[in-house]
DNA sequence: CTGAAAGCGCTAACAG
DNA sequence: CTGTTAGCGCTTTCAG
């Protein structure tokens, strides 16, 4: 005895109660079309009093474009992303497109989801720092649906994309460690695949070579906690522990300190340096007080809307957009000479 | 020269090169359908061979059901909404729905966009901690879209539910407050209207009422950081200060812990008690080492799907769900009396 | 088992 | 300005 039969209010309903065509019902609801005054209220009219509203799935059939973006997410523990995610839902909101979210492995993109989500016909598709293999890759230009990537890229040109300015960030990094008079450093580096961590592992040690630093150690990492904590663990253990740590992003950063403080008992900023990236808003907090590279989310979101714009005209488009960031030195790093 | 032309391959391209009729492709996607073997598999092969994938919005136009879901969210720098919506997109994902994400105010239920989410023909709308107002709840009964609300419930029975049982989990903290001997107890409130936050605030005040403690301390809050920061300050600068503070929710009890240690040097857990509700992962790092009340979001997230499907047959049911949780005791609250 | 034909609810030319 | 007429891509009878 189920009630699943839903008969929604059509434009046709309206038509009849306004004495109108089912056209004009149409007309009415599209922004530029000919209505006369009278006719128009008529219909609105009647249209709310029904409690009618156009069915968007039919006019995404017509008009060959869903307005749904659709955006994968990994790992919402990493809170750079949790923050991403809402201005880009609030930004894409506001652009009057709709935000479909789908769960992608931090790898592979999601395989099986993301190709039941292609079958419907995305505007665009956002990777939030989750990697594009080549398959899918080829799946989406079958589908003609545009790839964005956030905060990663990829060599090929299969997808435009938008990151910082990695190669920046972990230089000003190395060389505020520098300056703080750091002899031991170490890098706990994010997940292997990503270009992210390998622009920013290549600026780090490049930097600290050429001037003459001795090289970091080097622990891996993948952006997420548990990982990290292991890691910090080892490093701190270790015969010639480190007395500076630089984390691949503010997630592992936060891991370490708890690590150093917490269990090695360190005094954080003095004792031992520990430095993130992204700047998220935990690393402000004073239990953190982290130094850290900040990413901006809301102009990196502008510019994924703005590439979904460009992307909805022009398929084919390529762009890779570079955003800058800056650091912002905490209390979680010291800046002088120690004694 | 916009290219913005995507021809994108149908249903009558398949046909076409796999010589049959286009009804008969369509046939060969539908999962109980009559087709001959041999025909299902030359279709299949010019499908896969021209990248073929039908197109759901057509499918869902017909069947009058998108198997898209909305949801909505306000606040996600409230960990525990993070990591439902985190459980809730594999949910819904393993279960062949989408989940088509909006932004909503706290309060209101984000009428605006929420409006526009209603033109798609939604199966359910979920809301994470979101208001139901009776406007919007009338606009959704009109729009035949079930509405389900987690982590808060509506007295009129506009819509379904799934909350833990916040009487309970007050009265278990108030106990345990009290077997900790604290003699001056705060309460932090969430949001003003929120029902969750009325039932526990009533559970607490009522359980110490009824074992004839003072009464404790009230402060104003929303569940956020910035209120809680402020709220925590006043209190701890106040005459009597308060030896144990619960707060109605993790987020605000970090924040709490946060001003009592970094900005009065207090020792949590020893001079000062702070109890919050959710059990969020992060309640149980080092650096705060949280005693809270857990909510199994797992749980409550099955209890979501479940009322979604049983929705979906039933739009007019209504059900209230209650799922139970459990004190997770740490170091911020002292189980003992002092010294 | 298969093709032809009739829509799902809407938009977009066309004539009036 | 307005009604009529074709479809958008697909599912679903209904004959064969």
């Amino acid at each position: 005895m189920t009630i699943s039969d839903r008969s929604f209010i059509t434009a046709h309903d309206v038509a009849r109660a306004a004495g109108v065509s089912q056209s004009a019902v149409s007309r009415a609801f599209t922004p530029g079309a000919s209505v006369a005054p009278d006719t128009r209220a008529r219909i609105m009219d009647a249209a709310t009093r029904l409690g009618y509203r156009p069915n968007l799935l039919a006019r995404s059939l017509i008009s060959g474009r869903s307005n749904i973006v659709g955006v994968g997410v990994g790992d919402l523990s990493n809170p750079f992303f949790v923050e991403t995610l809402q201005l880009l839902s609030r930004t894409l909101d506001e652009a009057g497109l709709r935000l479909l979210l789908f769960p992608a492995e931090a790898q592979g993109g999601g395989e099986p989801s993301i190709n039941e989500i292609l079958h419907y016909r995305l505007d665009a598709l956002v990777l939030l720092s989750v990697g594009l293999s080549s398959g899918l890759a080829e799946e989406c230009r079958k589908a003609q649906v545009p790839v964005v990537l956030y905060n990663r890229t990829t060599q090929d040109h299969a997808a435009s994309s938008v990151i910082g300015d990695n190669g920046i960030g972990a230089r000003t990094i190395a060389a505020h460690l520098l300056a703080g008079d750091h002899r031991r450093m170490a890098f706990i580096a994010g997940a292997d695949g990503s270009s992210t961590n390998m622009q920013r592992e290549k600026a780090f040690f490049g930097y600290l070579a050429e001037q003459g630093a001795t090289a970091p150690l080097r622990a891996a990492g993948d952006y997420r906690t548990e990982v990290a904590t292991a890691a910090t663990r080892q490093l701190l253990a270790g015969q010639d522990r480190p007395d500076a740590i630089f984390c691949a992003n503010d997630n592992m950063a936060i891991a370490a300190i708890n690590v150093a403080r917490h269990e090695f008992g360190l005094d954080v900023g003095r004792e031992i340096s520990i430095v993130g990236y992204d700047d998220v808003a935990m690393a402000a907090w004073p239990a953190f007080s982290l130094t850290s590279y900040a990413q901006p989310a809301q102009r990196m979101v502008d510019e994924v809307l703005r590439l979904i714009l460009a992307l909805r005209d022009d398929p084919d488009r390529h762009e890779d957009v570079v955003v800058d960031g800056g650091l912002v030195v905490r209390g979680s790093s010291r800046t002088i000479r120690p004694r």
